[in-house]
DNA sequence: TTAGCCCTGAGA
DNA sequence: TCTCAGGGCTAA
C-alpha cells in the first residue's frame, strides 16, 4: 500500500524517465478513477510537455505545460508501470500514457480501484480538498511546530498520525513502525505526552520514512517500482504484520488491535 | 468517534 | 461462501 516513501520511490524514477518528455497520446480504459470526464485529460495532456515531478503527501504530482497539473493517487492497489507502447490493456490497466519518440508506455494499474487521477488548472483554489487541506510534510516542521500540531490533540495518537489534514504522508505501515521506533503506544492521546517524547515522535517518523526511501519501499502486496521490481523495507517492519512474533527489541510478543478501524501493531513493553 | 462505503483477491 | 485488508471520505 503506497505511502509517502512508496510514492517518493515512483516519484524518482518518473523524473528520470519522462521528464521533458512530451504526451502523444492518452488512452482511458475507465472513468471511475478519474477526477473530470475523461474528454478533459483526452484534449488537455496530447501535445503537453511533463515539467516537473514530485511528491506531496501520498499524491504524485506531474506539472503539465501551460499550467496543468496531473495529481494521481494510488489508493491501496495502485501500480504505475511501463509497458511496451502497442502491447494490449490487461486486466485492471485503466489509463495508459504515449510519449513522443518512447517505445513504452506508462500504465496506470489498480485492482481496487482506491486510486484517484486528478487533473487541475494550477489555480490554488481549484486544488480538490483532498490535496488542498494536506497537513506538512513531517520533515518541513521544527520541533517547537511539530510539539504543536500533537500537544492539545485529544485523539489517540495513532488516528492522529492517519490524518492527512495533520500530517501528510503516512498510512498504516509507517505509523505503527514510526510509533515503535519511538516508544510510543498507539492508544496514547497526544495531549498526556510531554514535549521530548513528541519531538522523539517526529524524529522517529522522519527516520522511519527516510529509512524506507533508501530501501525503495515496502513491498506487501501491490506496490511495485515502475520496473515492477519490488521495494524492500518490508524486511525491516518491526511491528507491522508481526502480530505473536518476537519484538525485536525486548523479546516481547508483538499484539495487533483494532484502532480507528484499522489493524495496529505494536509491543506492550517497548512502547507505553 | 465510529461505522460504512467504495473494490477485488486471497485465504479460511 | 464468507471475511479481511485499508485510504479517504461521509454520515450518524
Amino acid at each position: 500500500m503506497p505511502e509517502l516513501p512508496e510514492v517518493e520511490t515512483i516519484a524518482c524514477e518518473l523524473q528520470k524517465k519522462i521528464l521533458g518528455a512530451q504526451v502523444s497520446k492518452i488512452q482511458i480504459f475507465n472513468d471511475s478513477i478519474l477526477s473530470s470526464p475523461r474528454a478533459i485529460f483526452e484534449t488537455r495532456l496530447p501535445g503537453k510537455k511533463i515539467e516537473a515531478v514530485s511528491r506531496r503527501g501520498k499524491f504524485l504530482r506531474l506539472d503539465i505545460e501551460e499550467q496543468s497539473t496531473l495529481w494521481i493517487h494510488l489508493g491501496m492497489t495502485g501500480q504505475l508501470l511501463w509497458k511496451e507502447a502497442g502491447e494490449n490493456a490487461s486486466l485492471h490497466e485503466h489509463v495508459k500514457v504515449e510519449f513522443s519518440g518512447r517505445s513504452q508506455a506508462l500504465v496506470y494499474r489498480d485492482i481496487r480501484k482506491f486510486g484517484e487521477i486528478i487533473l487541475t488548472n494550477g489555480r490554488p483554489e481549484s486544488l480538490p480538498g483532498g490535496i488542498g487541506r494536506l497537513g506538512p510534510e513531517p520533515w518541513d516542521l521544527t520541533e517547537m511546530e511539530f510539539v504543536g500540531l500533537f500537544k492539545r490533540r485529544t485523539g489517540r495518537i495513532k488516528s492522529l498520525l492517519l490524518n492527512q489534514r495533520i500530517l501528510a504522508g503516512l498510512g498504516n505501515i509507517y505509523a505503527d513502525e514510526s510509533l515503535h521506533r519511538a516508544g510510543i503506544d498507539p492508544r496514547r492521546r497526544p495531549h498526556r505526552l510531554n514535549r521530548p517524547r513528541l519531538a522523539g515522535l517526529q524524529q522517529a517518523i522522519c527516520g522511519t520514512l527516510r529509512e524506507a526511501i533508501r530501501h525503495g519501499g515496502s513491498s506487501i502486496d501491490d506496490y511495485l517500482h515502475t520496473d515492477g521490481g519490488r521495494g524492500e523495507f518490508q524486511n525491516f517492519h518491526r511491528v507491522y504484520g508481526r502480530e505473536g512474533q518476537n519484538c525485536l527489541l525486548c523479546g516481547a510478543a508483538i499484539r495487533r488491535i483494532v484502532l480507528a478501524g484499522r489493524s495496529s501493531f505494536f509491543c506492550p513493553k517497548c512502547q507505553k
